[in-house]
DNA sequence: TGTACATCAGTGAACGCGCGTTCACTGATGTAC
DNA sequence: TGTACATCAGTGAACGCGCGTTCACTGATGTAC
């Protein structure tokens, strides 16, 4: 059937279903191929087919159409994060568990902000204070809360003493965000994959050191 | 004396006399404001007070104005974190010494992004390849040559192995870039000015303890 | 010391671009009776 | 089951904006003789 809404000549009705959700996956795309900057409405219309104030139908603005695909970016993020974070999981000494857990969150950051720059710094891309998803709390897993959890694992088998234990979560945090950074936009932008590797299990073990 | 070629009123002569500093300093103000995206050419020229087009007799275009302004925004914040660095220079014993020097870096690295957001952002901004600098090496006295030099003096004190140096900036440039994100961009954003001084106190031991 | 002339460093006007957003509209949908 | 009509979700055209950049120009400067 000729029913992708995207291609505007395929589409049957006048009507396009679900656009709401086709300016997101539109976004979603842009910002991985460009990042923030290149999650642009009339682009985001454009590729759903569909014409450049069709959009205002569905997001107040531009910036309303951006929080929506940075929330569902996140929710990649936090996916990709979590699958690594699954074998960690299964470990069936705690103390242990724990440290992979930490690691594993640290591991799959970096690696999602290389694997996925666009979508990392879109993620990431300051908001001033873009109005939060109603309900105040964030949205269901980010990967915040994975790290979180896996220091409190710490705490819980006894590896990370608990006095140690607030604010850690920023600075296992800054750490990792650190070394994505570096590595994307910073002087190991160039770096062999082998050197990063190699810094990323060092920075790792540093953190545990040092947390 | 009306001699201010920043007024085009008052500007005696048709020729501007600096103009390409002019542009730069106009550049750096503009970044200070509003971070790399606020360096804009045709503002810069505004200020400047000259035509739009001007430019052109002394950048090849908006990105050559740009690297330049980036180069002297990276002298401030090299300055910047030597005038701190001064004190921890003066210390007479090694070990302590260097460890206030990497110390300071650090700190000074962190308050110059909260003081000068624009400046830090600009700093770091990337510029997917662009040339470097004729000569190749980088600018004089950049933020990372101090960070290397506290290491260095690190490994003559006699506190860091030697066989821990050899990419050590990278690790302790990440955790404290990160943390600098994270107070201006990120969840710290907001938090209380006693929280930030401790966490980067912690920051700063977690580095000393892990690397 | 004075003058001719090449070169330098500006001006004025215009270009095309792509963006976000608004307006008045119309085709499609669904609900009340 | 059929029809009237309000509402919804699109269209088409246009707006103003600010940007980087190019063109042909001209006023100012400095150098050779």
């Amino acid at each position: 059937m000729s029913a992708d809404p995207s291609d505007p000549s395929a589409r049957r009705t006048y009507h396009h279903g679900d656009l709401r959700q086709s300016l997101i996956d539109a976004g979603i795309r842009l910002a991985r191929e460009g990042g923030p900057q290149a999650v642009v409405l009339r682009e985001a219309t454009r590729r759903a087919g569909v014409a450049p104030n069709a959009a205002y139908r569905h997001f107040a603005n531009r910036e309303a159409l951006f929080e929506a695909v940075r929330a569902q970016v996140l929710a990649h993020m936090a996916l990709s994060i979590e699958t690594e974070l699954a074998s960690a999981r299964s470990m069936a000494d705690p103390a242990a568990r724990a440290h992979a857990m930490l690691a594993a969150v640290g591991r799959a950051y970096i690696a999602f902000a290389q694997a996925e720059t666009g979508w990392f710094r879109t993620a990431f891309a300051r908001n001033d204070d873009a109005a939060l998803p109603e309900g105040g709390a964030p949205v269901a897993a980010d990967p915040f809360q994975l790290l979180c959890e896996s220091l409190d694992a710490m705490v819980q088998a006894g590896v990370l003493p608990a006095e140690r234990r607030p604010m850690a979560e920023y600075l296992a945090w800054s750490t990792v965000h650190g070394m994505a950074t570096l590595m994307i936009d910073g002087p190991l932008r160039h770096s062999p994959a082998a050197q990063r590797t190699q810094l990323t299990d060092r920075l790792l073990q540093m953190v545990e050191k040092g947390l």
